[in-house]
DNA sequence: AAAAAAT
């Protein structure tokens, strides 16, 4: 975190090619600094005059930073990145990947430098079926189907390759997970006859397409999660799976999921599609009926399971779709009527996609909820029921349903008893705290001082890193990047207050490194994967463990280090016991100042903390002191026993023995959160 | 005293 000089001596360069720019733009290079609104910056992605380096700020923050107030510079982030270090990655191709940094790991991933081939595809397509067919290859990474369903019925089968689109899907972002770190994980599998969970992907039969796209995502090993869902998703059984994003449960269901409709190809839902007699929907076009639907809570979230889904549905007959909001309809639906097998939706999108008559659910055998807990925070349960009970949707028992979600509150024990047949519960451990990739730092920072401790903090961060802030507002993100952006830094922002334009162009502003500086809410702490962050930076604390967990998990990821800084102070009285009860699991280095907090804050008589989460029920942070309950489940891992029960565990007829609840490998963190209220709403 | 999501 402190190569400054060689680094810099180069970035200047490319500080000065881009004032350049900028000064063509008309946008001032130099000192005066025009105010350009959030909507229309980072098109030169370069305001690197003079970054903060006032050298005034001295708080006396040391905390295992260097202050290397001479590293100010994020100099040059102009689009063609050659000056990482990224070990012994080049990114020489510039067709992979347009900058995206690669990381040094890769490389010791097996040596596989050959990335754009792949030992499992024999590519016979090619040659015995000739070159006919799928010349265009669209942009949805899906197949010109429709000339040639009537000969192609083998969905088993890969069709042709497609060099351009091999890149283009599998020389992106990487979210494969296969690190060893990840095997002490702990996963608990219950319910009737669960299958033996596996070992590698070889264990399991999922086919010639999947096997090759294993290969070209280069996931070597599956992780805790996929060793378990992938068989017992290959064996039909419905799953409620607890586990957090990062662990790798996207490729869980989707691998499973597609290698089934490989296998066993469209069956009705392809003469429906065609048109064969069916409502055609109201406005008389081709109406869809996917035979996979996954649903996310955002729809960032939705587009990296889609993007995960060209992926694994590359050489195949089947078609990935993604819906959401805030984007043009009319794309959307013409997307969809070019053929959707598997449709990736934003719930409010969907019924309204469902009400235009473009998709019919009536041959959806496979149904996904991902983040399920998050979708009935946001409430979106009268949207998922009227999708899942009130339509045309195949009955539970009919229909395979999986659900994913990180606690198991009682309103998602309902949906699970609903929704789901014989289930199979599957609790994975918590990736984020327990993770030692992440230093977790605690500061107490007080309130009018933040902006100047965060200048600090980036100035003390390689220039080639990516950071987080979160703040807990939305004003509070526009003001800060605002701040940064006058300070002369490379930031944006994302937020629900932005367009949905606006929220992609400053994810991928972020992830391409153009922007290594992101401003977020908390619309941004849940499942996106964005490698190579090396700093979450919790300018506001959250007032949710669970929150906490998620954010600092956008960094540390694949087997990479990670920071994770907080500023604290008064404000965040209410998180202190969890916070403290984290780093601890996480075997990090506590504060005293925090450690005394918390024992304040406890020994309060009738602290206004506790009592409010008492009145809302059985919350994730009470398990320790809610009396009562059934036992424990399988050993404690940290060996701390705390004996504890997190209630709530009252779902029908899953009769699932023991409670996942007040052991310490889990940390309280399948507990009802009791929609804690704090804000008096 | 909040964020997210269909228009």
């Amino acid at each position: 975190m402190s190569h400054v000089v060689i680094d810099n001596q180069h970035g200047l360069d490319q500080q000065l090619a881009a004032l350049d720019l900028n000064s063509a733009d008309g946008q001032g290079g130099g000192t005066g600094r025009r105010y350009i609104p959030p909507h229309l910056r980072n098109k030169d992605a370069s305001k690197n005059d003079a970054p903060g380096w006032d050298g005034g700020r001295s708080n006396g923050f040391v905390n295992g930073y260097h202050d290397n107030r001479t590293n100010g510079g994020f100099g040059g982030r102009g689009p063609p990145r050659n000056d990482r270090g990224f070990g012994t990655y080049e990114n020489k191709d510039s067709n992979w990947g347009g900058g995206q940094p690669r990381d040094a790991a890769y490389s010791s991933f097996g040596g596989r430098t050959d990335r754009s081939k792949s030992a499992f595809f024999n590519d016979r397509g090619a040659g015995s079926r000739g070159r006919y067919e799928r010349g265009g290859f669209g942009g949805g990474g899906g197949n010109s189907r429709w000339a040639e369903d009537a000969r192609e019925d083998d969905w088993s089968k890969p069709t042709a390759p497609n060099e351009r689109l091999e890149r283009e899907l599998f020389a992106g972002s990487n979210t494969g997970i296969n690190f060893e770190k990840y095997d002490d994980i702990p996963v608990e599998a219950t319910g009737n006859k669960c299958p033996p969970h596996i070992e590698s992907f070889h264990d399991v039969e999922m086919g010639e397409i999947i096997m090759g796209n294993i290969d070209l995502s280069r996931y070597t090993r599956p992780t805790p999660v996929q060793k378990y869902a992938i068989p017992i998703i290959k064996a039909k059984r419905d799953l409620m799976a607890c586990a957090q994003t990062g662990s790798g449960k996207t490729a869980a269901f989707l691998l499973p999921v597609l290698s089934q409709i490989y296998t066993e190809g469209p069956g009705d839902a392809l003469q429906a599609a065609k048109g064969g007699g069916q409502d055609n929907g109201r406005y008389g076009r081709r109406k869809q009926y996917p035979i996979s639907l996954v649903l996310a809570p955002t729809r960032e979230l939705a587009l990296q399971i889609y993007d995960e889904a060209r992926k694994f549905a590359y050489r195949s007959h089947v078609r990935p779709c993604v819906v959401y909001g805030g984007a043009d309809i009319g794309q959307q639906i013409r997307e969809l009527e070019r053929g959707c097998h598997l449709l990736v939706a934003t719930p409010g999108r969907l019924v309204d996609m469902m009400e235009r008559g473009k998709i019919g659910l009536e041959y959806c055998n496979y149904l996904v909820l991902d983040e399920a807990d998050r979708m009935l925070d946001m409430g979106f349960e009268p949207q998922i029921r009227r999708i899942v009970e009130q339509d045309t949707m195949p009955p539970k028992g009919i229909r395979h349903t999986m659900m994913f979600s990180a606690t198991f509150p009682k309103e998602i024990q309902i949906l699970a008893r609903d929704f789901l047949e014989d289930y199979i519960f599957l609790a994975v451990g918590r990736v984020g705290s327990t993770s030692e990739n992440i230093t977790q730092k605690v500061v107490w920072v007080e309130e009018p001082d933040k902006r100047s401790f965060l200048l600090d903090l980036l100035n003390a961060t390689g220039k080639d890193s990516l950071t987080l802030v979160f703040v807990e507002t939305k004003k509070g993100a526009d003001a800060l990047e605002d701040f940064l952006y006058c300070e002369g830094y490379a930031c944006t922002s994302i937020h629900g207050d932005r367009s949905q334009r606006d929220r992609e162009e400053a994810l991928h502003q972020f992830r391409s490194g153009r922007s290594p500086i992101l401003v977020a809410t908390a619309v941004a702490a849940r499942g996106l994967d964005i490698s190579n962050v090396k700093h979450v930076i919790n300018f506001d604390l959250p007032s949710d463990i669970e929150e906490y967990v998620h954010r600092i998990g956008r960094t540390g990821r694949v087997g990479n280090l990670g920071l994770a800084t907080s500023f604290f102070n008064d404000k965040n009285s209410n998180i202190t016991k969890d916070l403290l009860d984290i780093l601890g699991e996480a075997k990090q280095e506590v504060p005293s100042w925090l450690e005394s907090l918390a024992y304040d804050h406890q020994h309060k008589s009738s602290g206004r903390g506790r009592s409010k989460r008492f009145s809302g029920g059985f919350g994730a942070r009470d398990y320790r002191q809610t009396p009562g309950g059934a036992a424990n489940f399988g050993g404690s891992r940290g060996g701390r026993s705390t004996g504890g029960h997190g209630g709530n565990r009252g779902f029908g007829g899953g009769g699932f023995g023991g409670n996942f609840y007040g052991n310490d490998g889990y940390g309280g963190n399948y507990s009802h959160s009791g929609s804690v209220d704090w804000w008096g709403n």
